[in-house]
DNA sequence: AGCACGCCGACT
DNA sequence: GTCGGCGTGCTC
């Protein structure tokens, strides 16, 4: 034994256990991996602190690693700083934050190894005879490309031409060489990009400070040019040797987002999404490490790539749920990326119609410099926006006549139409008309919603499928009645009252298979669909330049939430949605059904647009001490025993009081809204504050306590921190 | 988390 | 008699 190594190991466990190892501390650097038997089992840790003395057992009874697995360390001090800050600000366990952190192959101990294949070059020598029209076009592609054309670089541009190359290598006109495998650029180039002023402007602010830590809020309204913006900079970063990373929400579609930039810019660029395989995703992460992928665009996850030379952190629809995970590490992709941001003294963007609180709240503190962008790109103007009272809507489908009559003037004009509704399936409730039975899921507290095209009753909570009925099972009586309206219903009513206009419905359930969103999505944009019915999903980013009518069905859950939030969110839906009418030159109209026309939230939505809405919400928040003014936390807990799980947050709330602090408000526990979900029973227990210190304090001294509690073993439990849904 | 250890009920 | 249920404790 020559030194001691603390390990961080995967396990939820909140601390390091030491191993030795026959190599002297000189030769271990902390981020590296090492195989070691934890608890008899094999498993791959990273090590953390180097040292020749243990505080934990005799050393006597230390084991040895099993095996070093990297030669020099594979996590970049920068990335290890930020786990750290992860796993503290969280209060989650840091080998859980390795865990979420590290792509697949690498946390399983897979070789740290570029990937690489045959790169192909031009030699010196000219041809002396004929050669055949293959060969020829494979030497023309080469005389474009001074840095070698890869493999697949060939087979994508000109097919199959691997014995064209192996006789022109044989000729001797080119060589080969191994090099790290590169995503396959984009060989229709299109350089120009042209910016208004205004664009102009923001990108020169954004700049100015290209060498400090500055966060940036890009308020942009639908259609103002944002990606312009957002590839101008990256070309900056470029031109000075630096990596940028750019984060984007969780939607089916990121193509069109990334097809932009790898248009523009002629670089290697990397793509992190859901469609990513477990092998790419290593290539891409060691890629940009090494230095070798220049733009990084990736989901949440995304945010802990590593870089070498960073020069720019990028969030679009900064707003977006989806950066924050809602399992496990509950971490905030914009909040983790500030903090790289800050580390590596680098600007950060983060652009959005409609900002979230959050970050406005954030500008008002004067932590984040605003940016506006305020013009349409192009011709197109804002929508004319107009609220219809639901109580003339048709109880049976939920339209109401002027809706429909909306609906027929612009298909009649040739346009085309979309719906939204925020339900999926056909009907959200199943009913005995004779006996008020009602279709409820046995694992949740939720009805089961009537999906009829497959048949079916299904809970969306938990996923639990029944065969649709068609007897009350209490009374035996054959008058069963659906009431409410989802995607479905609205899709087949409105093929049945427009039967010559195609209509496709853009939901969960359409868009499973791979590629069905993208397969969609093409159909719309040729005009094959003329209406479109779909969930939010389909207000998300995509700009279909003959919309020219969106009407927005079933928009009162937002008003009277139990989640403070849910105005916000409303707001925010209803901007995004209207932005997706009138983007081409063809002016818009957007129709709003609700119960509450005359709701001040709605007078001030449309008069005074989303700023306005948002800073009038932001004063309610300021005025209430909620957050993002005061701090929360939520402490969950679930069990199939119903008393277990508030049983255990009652004795984490009791424990707190013992030492009670006057700075840190205790509120619970009580059941969630939806108590029963997935057959378990939830309950949680709200910590707030206004100032984080105290609250992380009371953390840090109560978790190590209570996850010792025998109840800690019998029901699951997890904190959030910044929670973003309460329910 | 994952696994071994250990103490009680229903079975070839 | 044993197989296996899951409560409890531990992991350097």
């Amino acid at each position: 034994m020559t030194c001691i190594l603390h390990i961080s190991v995967p396990c939820p466990l909140r601390q390091l256990f030491d191993y030795t190892s026959d190599l002297p501390a000189s030769q271990w650097e902390i981020g590296t991996r090492v195989k070691i038997n934890f608890a008899n089992r094999l498993c791959i840790g990273i090590v953390m602190k180097i040292s020749e003395i243990t505080d934990q057992v005799e050393i006597t009874k230390l084991k040895a690693i099993e095996e070093r697995l990297d030669d020099s360390k594979l996590i970049p001090d920068e990335l290890i700083q930020t786990l750290l800050w992860v796993s503290r600000y969280y209060h989650h366990p840091l080998g859980e934050c390795f865990q979420t952190a590290l792509p697949k192959l690498l946390r399983t101990g897979k070789p740290a190894e570029l990937d690489t294949e045959s790169w192909w070059f031009r030699t010196e020598k000219t041809a002396d005879k004929k050669i055949g029209s293959k060969q020829q076009q494979c030497l023309d592609l080469l005389e474009d490309y001074v840095d070698g054309i890869s493999q697949s670089m060939f087979k994508q541009y000109l097919g199959n031409v691997s014995s064209s190359l192996k006789s022109l290598e044989t000729a001797g006109l080119i060589s080969q060489q191994q090099k790290a495998k590169l995503p396959i650029p984009s060989n229709e180039l299109n350089l120009d990009l042209t910016l208004n002023q205004q664009q102009q402007n923001i990108v020169n602010s954004v700049w100015e400070k290209h060498d400090h830590f500055q966060p940036f809020l890009l308020e942009g309204i639908t259609g103002s040019g944002k990606t312009e913006v957002y590839i101008e900079l990256t070309e900056r970063a470029l031109k000075a040797n630096k990596q940028v990373l750019i984060l984007i929400p969780e939607i089916g579609l990121t193509g069109q987002f990334v097809d932009r930039f790898k248009k523009r810019l002629n670089t290697t660029i990397v793509i992190l999404n859901s469609s990513v395989s477990d092998k790419e995703r290593k290539q891409a992460w060691l890629l940009a490490k090494a230095g070798l992928a220049n733009v990084i665009i990736g989901t949440r996850s995304a945010v802990f790539t590593p870089l070498i030379n960073p020069g720019l952190i990028i969030i679009d629809e900064e707003h977006d749920s989806s950066y924050k995970q809602q399992d496990g590490l509950r971490y905030h992709a914009r909040n983790v990326a500030l903090i790289r941001a800050q580390k590596y003294d680098i600007p950060i963007v983060m652009g959005s119609a409609t900002p979230s609180l959050e970050s406005l709240y954030q500008v008002k503190l004067k932590r984040f410099q605003l940016l506006e962008l305020t013009q349409r790109a192009g011709s197109a103007q804002l929508p004319a926006v107009r609220l219809v009272d639901n109580s003339q809507a048709n109880p049976e489908h939920g339209f109401s006549d002027i809706l429909l009559k909306a609906i027929k003037k612009h298909l009649d004009a040739g346009n085309q139409v979309i719906l939204f509704i925020n339900r999926r399936g056909y009907a959200p409730v199943l009913m005995c008309h004779d006996c008020g039975w009602q279709a409820k899921c046995k694992h949740c507290d939720a009805r089961m919603v009537v999906h009829q095209h497959r048949n079916i009753l299904f809970c969306h909570h938990c996923g639990f499928i029944q065969r649709l009925v068609e007897e009350c099972p209490e009374c035996e009586s054959k008058s069963l009645k659906s009431y409410g309206a989802g995607t479905e219903k609205v899709e087949q009513h409105l093929q049945k009252l427009f039967p010559e206009t195609p209509v496709i419905r853009v939901d969960r359930d359409t868009t499973q298979r791979v590629n069905a969103f993208s397969d969609l999505v093409a159909d719309i944009k040729q005009g094959e669909a003329r209406i479109l019915v779909g969930t939010q999903m389909l207000a998300k980013g995509h700009d279909f330049h003959d919309v020219t009518l969106v009407g927005v069905l079933d928009t009162d859950q937002g008003l009277y939430s139990a989640d403070f939030r849910a105005t916000e969110n409303l707001a925010q839906m209803i901007t995004q949605v209207t932005g997706r009418a009138g983007r081409g030159d063809k002016s818009g109209e957007v129709l709003i059904q609700t119960e509450q026309p005359e709701h001040f939230f709605w007078k001030n939505l449309i008069k005074n647009g989303y700023k306005k809405t948002a800073e009038s919400l932001l004063e309610e928040r300021i005025d209430m001490e909620l957050p993002p003014v005061s701090n929360w936390a939520v402490i969950r807990a679930e069990s199939t025993d119903r008393e277990e799980a508030t049983a255990f947050l009652q004795e984490f709330s009791a424990q707190c009081h013992q030492q009670a602090s006057e700075d840190v408000l205790i509120l619970g526990p009580v059941p969630a809204i939806m108590e029963k979900k997935g057959g378990r029973f939830r309950a949680q227990l709200l910590l707030s504050s206004a100032q984080r210190k105290p609250l992380h304090q009371l953390l840090d001294r109560h978790i190590s306590v209570i996850s010792r509690h025998k109840l800690a073993r019998k029901v699951r439990w997890s904190i959030d921190i910044d929670p973003v849904d309460l329910l």
